[in-house]
Parts: structure tokens; sequence; C-alpha cells
DNA sequence: TAGCGTCCTCTTGGATCCAAATTCATTTCA
DNA sequence: TGAAATGAATTTGGATCCAAGAGGACGCTA
């Protein structure tokens, strides 16, 4: 029953923070540790729990949860605490919609600006999900080998989007990858993405990223409507 | 010379604020501000001034100010304070360019549920538009048209970006359309992209949508590029 | 007189203290 | 016995106090 019982021990502190920087860094550890998963989404918060850990007064804490609130990382409730945002849940056919279109145009813009050097960054992401098995890496080698096809798309603002929106699905495969029963992401669909682009096929590549893409958010909303994804909900 | 002393003098307190919501009230009051261009861009903000205005202790200015740095509205350096953030500048066209994608797919989803008082909606904006001369409800005008017209999109995620980028617009706009020389914005393009819209014409609409955008970002550019824009940087 | 160094002040960041609000448990009444 | 009300404990929000860093001014020296 309590075999997690504080999330909070997944947050490892080397040593005593440089007091002048205590909120960046507690925010940046909070951060990763929610973008990681360490911290499941429903997870209360307590400001006085954080300062414990991080060795600080609740000071600091409090305005790293501020910052964190404002990012949609977590809502805070007045005189109740902070809670970390829910996943994709509701909106996931929404969100992929969108990057679909995000990520469809990074795609158009940056193929005719890769090098062989990206391409072979792509594969070698390729080739290390193949052997990989730890769930928390391939959602960040899933997330890198998108990346690496976007990269060179001149512009930041958009990719910012893009990058957003990876990091919020790497997010959700380190919850639920695991619980969908799917190990591997689609290999093939990857394989297939990067022949395409380094054929420099525009069109074909985009169309195969949005089947792909398409796919997620098949397998996703199905996952979510089953019985096994509220389990996880109710246990809390 | 100090014909603007001081641009908090812009920002109206009412009443004394009750005390436990003092950081919402204080943080909404700002964002308004900045974003109305009441408070210029390059502004630096004292904690302890913007205190001394709410009538509260710095505390809750403090945690405001963390929140509109997070939202990129303000820059804070350590013990140096906080800056408003520039604006568009140096990237007009990316921001532009992802303006008219998501802007284009929202029109493309939105049309076919627009209703005839969406219609009318938009036209009283044009018309208010028309023999409208306060800059600051020009820019707030044009975002209601366009807004008008996108709002049946069925995706909030999408909807939400369309809507930072056209108050990232607005508030551009309201600094800068008096010194851009024109008083007016394209009434032609807005009536020609109604007509479009009430047709139900959608490839139409992204059409001229794309040529409006276009124009806007020219207009900026040159701007810009020009000695006029300079002057007001330096003069700070 | 120009350049450099030191000191002072201004401003932000963190700690501690106090108040307000919410929640949960216990008790009491119907 | 159940439900509502009241109270205590928990937790967050605000105020005040202290420390640390950055910038500028002043003075000293070459």
């Amino acid at each position: 029953m309590t075999q997690k019982p504080n999330p909070l021990n997944s947050i490892k502190v080397n040593g005593p923070i440089p007091a002048h920087l205590a909120r960046s860094v507690i925010e940046e550890t909070l951060r990763s540790a929610i973008l990681d998963g360490r911290i499941p989404c429903g997870t209360a918060l307590r400001q006085q729990d954080l300062a414990d850990l991080f060795g600080v007064s609740r000071m600091p804490v409090r305005e790293a949860l501020r910052q964190l609130e404002a990012q949609a990382l977590l809502n805070v409730i007045a005189h109740k605490g902070a809670v970390v945002a829910p996943l994709v849940q509701g909106d996931a056919v929404e969100t992929y919609a969108l990057r679909i279109l995000l990520e469809s145009e990074a795609l158009r813009l940056s193929i005719p600006l890769l090098d062989k050097e990206d391409f072979e960054q792509a594969a070698r992401h390729i080739d290390d999900l193949e052997t990989e098995n730890n769930y928390t890496e391939i959602g960040r080698l899933n997330r890198l080998f998108h990346m690496a096809l976007y990269c060179k798309a001149p512009n930041q603002r958009l990719l910012r989007l893009v990058e957003d929106g990876l990091n919020e699905e790497e997010r959700f495969l380190r919850f639920n990858l695991e619980a969908m029963g799917l190990g591997k992401l689609s290999q093939e669909d990857h394989r297939a993405l990067l022949l395409a682009v380094e054929d420099r096929d525009v069109e074909r590549s985009v169309k195969l990223l949005e089947h792909h893409l398409n796919r997620g958010v098949e397998v996703i909303t199905r996952y979510l409507n089953s019985p096994d994804a509220l389990n996880k909900k109710t246990s809390k």
C-alpha cells in the first residue's frame, strides 16, 4: 500500500545549497522531477516539506512554486497547497492536433537545411531506442530523435513550442509507457520517417509524421479510456 | 525632459487591497499595465516602490514579479531589478510566421462553425475601428476582430497560442502605432477577410489572412529599421 | 588631471514571525 | 445513529528583519 509513501524521496539533494541561488536550484530540481514523472501528477507539495528537504526556509520554495505555477506545471490553490498539474488526459486530441500543426511546419522548414550529421544523429537515436529498456530513457530518446529532425528550422519561437509539446509527451510517456503495455515505441515509423527526410521528400515526410502522431494519439486515447488508466488515478 | 518622470503614476490603486488576494491583484494590475503599454519596455520596477504604491509589503510584490517573469513579461536580474521585457523587435519575422501558421489553422477550423452572431460581432468591430482614434482602443479592437473570426475553433490550446500572439501584437501597436504614422489599420483587409469568411470560403479567407499578416510584418520591419524607431529606444 | 581603488548606499534574496483560511476530527443534538 | 456545528491543527499568505551583491561616488595617488 505504502510502497511509495512520499514521492519527494525521489529528489536527491547533494549538499547544502549555495544560499544565494536557492530559488533557481529548487525550481530547476522540481521542474525536472515533475517532467521526469518522479513526482506524479496530483501530488500535493507542501512548502515546509520542500524547505526541509532542501535545507532552506519556505521563502525560496514559495517563489519556486510560483514560477512553476506560471509555467502550468502545477496548480497552486490558496491555503490549500500546490498540486502537480494533470496530464494531457481530456485534451489529448487537441494537444496532438496542435503538435501535428507545429511539428509539420518545423519539419518542412528544417528538412532543406539538415546535413549529414543531423541524419547520423537521428539514426543513432533510433538505434539507441532499439536496445533501450528504461522507460525514462525511451521517452528522452524519442524526444531527441524528433528534435534532431526539426532542429534546423529557422524559427526559434516555433521550435520552442515544438519542444514544449515534446516535453509534455515525454512526461506522459514516462508515466504511462509501462502501463500502456508497449515497451517500444513504433520504430518502423521512426525509420520510415528518417528515410523520407534523408530523401529530402518534404511532403512524404510530413505525411509520415502526421501518421505517426495520429497513431500516438490513438494509442493514448484508447489507453486513457481503458480501466487500467483509471486505476492509476484512483490509487492516487 | 521629465514629462513622464514615473510610469508607475499610470497605475491607479482604487482603495486598500483585501489583504488575502494582494498578490493576484498586483499581478493582474501590472500585467495589464505592461500589456497596455502604460509601463514602457525597459522600465525598471522597484519592489519597494510597487509595495508603497499598492500599500502592502514587498512580499506579494515579489511573488507577482516572479510570475510575470515566468510569463516572459519582464526580466528579473539578481540584485539588479526587474525590467519590462523588450518587444518583438528582432524576431518580428519569426513571430509573424508563427502567427500565420497558428491563425490560419484557427481560421480553417473556425469558419465552418461560425454563426450569424459571430459575423455581426466582427462587423461591429470593423465599424468601431472606422471611427476610433485612440491608439489603445484600436489595438484592442483589432485583437477582438481577429478573435471573433477564430473563436469557434474547437481547440483551446491552439486558441490560447493565437491569443498570446494577438496580445503581443496589441502591445506592440499601442507602443508604436502613432510613431509608425498609420493611425488606421488596413480596414480593406479586414472587410475583405470578413466577406470571404461569411462566404465560408476557407481557402480564400486563409489567403487573405496571410496577406494581411504579411503586410503587418512588412510595415513593422520597415518601421523597426527606420531611424524613428531607434529614437524611441535611445531616449529610453 | 586622469585612473584606480575603496567605501557607501541602494536593491534584491532569504529567514523568521504572525495572521488568516481551510480541513478534519470530535462532540453534541435531533 | 446520523448529521451538523464547533474546535484544533495544519498550511499557506503577508510583514518585518537581516544578509549579500551590485553600482556609483568620492577620494587618493601617480
